[in-house]
DNA sequence: GTGGTCTAGACCACG
DNA sequence: GTGGTCTAGACCACC
């Protein structure tokens, strides 16, 4: 499992390393009842704080992805769906394609780069 | 000129104005050269700091989407077009479609909600 | 004499128009004796404030380049050297190098750059 | 790292600071991955307010040169090169060399204060 | 501990 | 009257 920090994003590193594990569960990658590394394990392995591991698995568990089992480690949900309303995503997601048309992409192109980005996030997904 | 502030959005509120001043440039709504309300008066309507305002403003100006004069206000650049590299928008393109996947939609699906918000948000512009 | 404004330009108004018609001072267009444009006459072709004019041809008057008498209008000094202290310069001359050095050009390119400048600056001074 | 705050000069306080970064950047005081003071730390030593310094860092982020990081303080780039158009400084070199010239001083003059200027500033960088 | 955000209020430069 | 700058002080997110 490959997961990589830009310290040039602004994004929270809990949030980034969160972000990295949801893109290898949607790619197939980690099927459900894989048990993900140790807090420890992945502090190390990403030279960063406990704590920042531990906030970013806690909301992998908040949104229903992942199981936190004290003592035996964390896994992949049997159920791989968020609990996440898709109707919260919106916001998110008018705020990205609004810049996008300003950069000055029309209507379908934009809709090529989202085809794009859908094959190449989940290979083995549902169409 | 409608703009809202989502207090229980963690996204910060100059971000949060911007990005709704941005919604109306791209909608068509703010043409090039239309004066924006005044620094004072924006923050007076949206109940928040005249320095609030200011920061929205600009991060605008920065984008190049408007025009900042000192002494004579705050108009809509004549270039519409953001000076930001669509290159850039992909890594948080990737983290909304990700989330929608995990919410369960399928590929199409999420392309029907993307040409269905596209169309929402810029209904005069080239296709 | 052409002035151009430029909108996008942090400088001030009055400061821009200012070294506009230092510029064309030093580059000999504007000889000793010669009469400027009326305050009025200026404001109305540029579109500016007469108080902006007035801002402007002050602080070319405190330079000592030229001399405003009241009712006969304003011409160009008979010494064309600014009465400005050039130790004084050396500030804002060294933010500039600094920001050239920055921006990746080597000593020489610097050089060449500013000897390139000085010629189209001042084609009839003395080297 | 000495840093002066010029009361009489009107340049913005974050910005004069922001200027003796760059300058310290530039002679290679200030080396790739150093840590810069903290926002509190420099506030107390100059006697300003946390907010100054903290817009002053951003407009060094801005130019790439130096990386915030929320948490961990604020580090020189490893990108040592500013990320602004050399073109863009061509006006505000111009504006100067002119106001050398009407002070007096020659073409070859001013090309050995330039020349002077540019070794005090970068005793280590390339020619 | 770090920087980020926001407020309230002040003064200044500019047009 | 416009925006720009600065202050003092507060609270929050992140590491």
């Amino acid at each position: 499992m490959l997961l990589t920090i830009d310290a040039t994003d602004r994004t929270p590193v809990y949030e980034q390393i969160a972000n990295g594990i949801r893109a290898h569960i949607v790619s197939g990658e980690l099927r459900e009842g894989v048990l993900l590394p140790t807090v420890r394990q992945l502090a190390a392995d990403l030279g960063v704080n406990l704590n920042t591991i531990a906030t970013a698995y806690r909301q992998l568990q908040d949104d229903g992805l992942v199981l936190i089992k004290p003592g035996s480690g964390v896994t992949v949900s049997s159920r791989v769906t968020s609990a996440r309303d898709p109707e919260d995503l919106r916001k998110p997601l008018r705020t990205v394609l609004t810049q996008l048309l300003l950069a000055g992409l029309g209507r379908t192109e934009i809709m090529g780069v989202v085809a794009e980005e859908l094959r190449a996030l989940a290979k083995g997904a549902r169409p």
